[in-house]
RNA sequence: GGACGGUUAGCUCAGUUGGUAGAGCAUCGCUUUUACACAGCGGAGGUCGCAGGUUCGAGCCCUGCACCGUCCACCA
């Protein structure tokens, strides 16, 4: 395409597919190519690597937009740049999503095998992986893909597996027995991370056990009722201490405790204690020496010590019966039907959690945790917005043991194996059924762990009769080695030359999940922290302000928007107006004013191609060959301020302030460079007259005639040329982490000396 | 129950160490001037949530309040 050819409008889709193709093939993302001549310093972001189990959405296009701009600018600076791109198997999100699949064809998850399944997901993962990378290619991504990894590759799970061995070595990681978060939809166990609280309103219901009278929410596994709690102090109950309730329909005898943590105040001031459903319940037992009866089954029904009656009962409906029976026998002393509290549900499908009792692994939080909160307390690792480091710090305090163990099919399989004289799994179904290696041990065999011999290592035993562990880990336990994982530790020559690595830019709705986990690991496992700064960035919202979703139906598709105004638009639209830390709200108008600033930057270089004289590309002010040009005093000063303008975008990156950068850069095009610049100089281009005397034209030249409408001799109009020159040059280089394709697109239409790509044009300033 | 954030022009948001309020979009008027109508020029529009306080001076600092939002949390 020649000057003449540029037509009056900027076309995005023309021409980003094959720019984004003349950089890859140029190797230029990769920080080992040769355009990195004696890099001082080296810059670092590890991809947060997207779920491959759907395509990218707007939220995706954010950290894109965000990091690219980081690494085209440190890029162009000369740094030792690199951008590690992966895809995430994101363990249970994608199961859910899959499982959501299967629902639809009408098929049975539980009736595939194992093996069959977990290959079915992984083909599944793998295609939506292949789609994702293209759509990051779309939103010009410049990261390095000969780098590019997966959670499931193996030299990423062998780290994930050396580490695991390494906490467990260290008694870091536990086996227990405990009360757990289960989902009866997704038949698995939740980190507590993974639980939400919803307010709900419910009835509360005062039951008589005899004596006294208790008041509960839950009346349906009464039957699994250990003890009644009251307060040590409490005057209505002193006397009952030590002695005797009863349990009503099966007129079971349960002791009369006394304990600090029931509040006097709430209900009838005496409590059922029920361990195996309730976590108080739970601790309070463990604290009384009680013993802990299953009544629930995985499925969320009523089991073995429940009356016949009730067994097989869904909660809901076991309570009704059960309320009714209660009634009926006159034992129902008052119901609040009102009663508002919060109850635990699953964050992905809102089913109410039922506590059961299963041994699984856990990680010791707190060394990990003093060595994370040192780190932020120092400032070895420094958040921005700076006000996330208290919400972390609030997080960091009220840590609890975390739960890594999931009855899942998709994801690492925790490298553990039993062996015992009885079979570690009481299987339905068969071997190759799935509910085998779906289903947690049966609690009978729980009682017998202390038979099992367990071997936990990085590769499975060599001898025989070892069964390996069914669950897999926590997806954010294997992904909270990403950042060491990807680059190769101990050994790898990336990890000695990018780690700890630059920034770690991501949302802040997963600061705990993921960031929290990365410090800690990479601290626990390198000895340095994984990044320097983390930059946590807002959700996209729709204009009501609503979270988009695919559940929710609101989502804007970055490739639509793309195809229409382009990724510079779409990427200058969710940068400018977004601070660190708060929600980014966009619409298409917000998108359309950004396209048609590319159409602006568009047109000015186009004016300024035109009016450059093709036998002398490059004015200078001096130099061999060329007409001298002499400079304005107005000239110089343009140049100061380009130069001050260069000063301010630099300083703004430098600080992650990304918004004010891409503003004072869209100001200054539009309304200094085009409105303002390009005007003034207009009569300077002119082609000069012959009449025009040099000295007259050096007077003018400073306050250019309009009247004439004429520049002032030839080497005037080589000063205008000169100016305008710069000034483009200089913008476009300031602008190309922004809007990188028509930046790059113009570039190659610039006057060079030697073919050259902007994406590796030194920045313009210090 | 704990904690965090927000409240600035019709809308979405900036406002860097306190010094007579800013941008984009929308809107109104004019201009179809040979880079661009995805444009140019010009205009209108805010007692910066409320009440106190510190200061020569506060959108910015302090105290209290109101409203909105978010996160964390095993109280029946």
């Amino acid at each position: 395409m020649s000057i003449k050819e540029m037509p009056s409008q900027y076309i995005a889709r023309e021409h980003e597919d094959s720019i984004y193709k003349m950089w890859e093939t140029s190797d230029a993302f990769n920080p080992d190519s040769t355009s990195y001549v004696l890099p001082t310093k080296s810059f670092s972001i590890i991809m947060p690597p997207p779920n491959s189990n759907g395509s990218l959405h707007i939220g995706h296009a954010v950290f894109v937009t965000l990091q690219d701009i980081m690494t085209r600018f440190h890029r162009m600076r000369g740094d030792k740049t690199l951008w590690l791109p992966g895809a995430d198997h994101a363990g249970f999100e994608t199961q859910v999503v899959y499982q959501k699949k299967l629902e639809k064809e009408g098929r049975n998850w539980f009736t595939i095998p194992r093996a069959e399944l977990y290959q079915e997901i992984l083909d599944f993962t793998l295609e939506n992986k292949k789609i994702m990378e293209g759509q990051l290619r779309k939103l010009g991504a410049s990261c390095d893909w000969s780098r590019e990894k997966f959670t499931l590759d193996p030299d990423i799970v062998k780290t994930v597996y050396a580490t695991f061995k390494r906490l467990y070595d260290d008694g870091l990681v536990y086996r227990e027995n405990r009360l757990v978060n289960w989902c009866v939809k997704h038949q698995t166990t939740l980190s507590d991370l993974e639980v939400k609280h919803e307010e709900r309103v419910d009835s509360l219901y005062c039951i008589n056990y005899g004596p006294l009278t208790v008041a509960t929410v839950r009346p349906e596994p009464i039957f699994a009722d250990v003890a009644v709690a009251v307060h040590p102090k409490d005057k209505r109950y002193k006397n009952l201490i030590g002695k005797m309730a009863r349990i009503p329909l099966i007129n079971k005898e349960i002791p009369i405790i006394a304990d600090e943590s029931v509040e006097a105040g709430f209900g009838t001031g005496a409590v059922k204690v029920t361990p195996s459903v309730d976590h108080n319940d739970f601790e309070l037992a463990k604290k009384h020496n009680l013993p802990i009866i299953q009544i629930i089954d995985q499925f969320g029904k009523l089991t073995e010590p429940a009356p016949e009656k009730y067994r097989g009962m869904k909660v809901k409906e076991a309570r009704e019966a059960v309320v009714a029976d209660i009634k009926e026998a006159g034992l129902l002393q008052k119901v609040d039907e009102q009663y508002v509290h919060a109850v635990a549900v699953c964050y992905k499908c809102g089913t109410i959690l039922e506590p059961r009792l299963l041994p699984q692994w856990y990680i010791k939080m707190a060394t990990l945790r003093d060595g994370a909160v040192k780190a932020v307390k120092t400032g070895e690792v420094k958040f921005v917005p700076k006000r996330m480091e208290k919400v972390f710090m609030h997080w960091m305090k009220n840590l609890r043991d975390w739960n890594i163990s999931r009855q899942i099919v998709w994801g690492i399989r925790i490298p553990v194996w039993y062996r015992s004289s009885v079979p570690p799994l009481r299987v339905r179904g068969g071997e190759e059924g799935l509910r085998a290696s779906h289903n947690p041990p049966q609690p009978s065999l729980i009682l017998r762990e202390g038979d099992m011999e367990i071997y936990v290592g990085t590769e499975p035993p060599k001898d025989e009769g070892w069964t390996q562990d069914p669950d897999v880990f926590d997806t954010w336990f294997s992904s909270g080695q990403w950042p060491f994982a990807t680059l190769g530790y101990p050994n790898g020559k990336d990890f000695k030359d990018f780690y700890p690595t630059s920034v770690m830019e991501t949302g802040w709705d997963i600061l705990f999940f993921w960031v929290a986990r990365m410090i800690m690991l990479g601290l626990y496992v390198t000895g340095k922290v994984p990044f320097e700064h983390v930059y946590l960035h807002g959700l996209v919202r729709d204009k009501d302000r609503q979270k988009m979703s695919k559940s929710k139906g609101n989502v804007i598709d970055p490739l639509g928007v793309i195809d229409l105004y382009g990724a510079d638009a779409l990427r200058m639209a969710l940068v400018i107006g977004n601070t660190a830390g708060n929600d980014i709200i966009i619409s298409e108008e917000k998108i359309k004013g950004y396209r048609n600033f590319a159409n602006k930057i568009w047109n000015a270089s186009r004016f300024v191609l035109m009016n450059l004289d093709p036998l002398s590309p490059t004015p200078l002010p001096k130099g061999e060959g060329r007409v001298r040009v002499k400079l304005t005093v107005a000239d110089k000063k343009t140049l100061k301020e380009l130069d001050a303008m260069a000063k301010k975008v630099t300083s703004h990156l430098d600080k992650f302030e990304f918004h004010h950068a891409g503003e004072t850069l869209y100001h200054y095009f539009w309304h200094t460079f085009a409105d303002k610049i390009i005007e003034q100089m207009k009569p300077r281009l002119q082609i000069p007259s012959p009449q025009s005397s040099p000295t007259r034209g050096e007077e003018a030249g400073r306050n250019p005639s309009p009247a004439t409408g004429r520049g002032q001799g030839e080497g005037d109009r080589k000063a205008a040329q000169y100016i305008l020159h710069t000034c483009l040059a200089t913008c476009l280089k300031l602008l190309h982490p922004f809007m990188p394709f028509v930046t790059e697109t113009i570039w190659q239409q610039m006057p060079k000396e030697k073919q050259s790509m902007l994406i590796v044009e030194k920045w313009p300033s210090k």
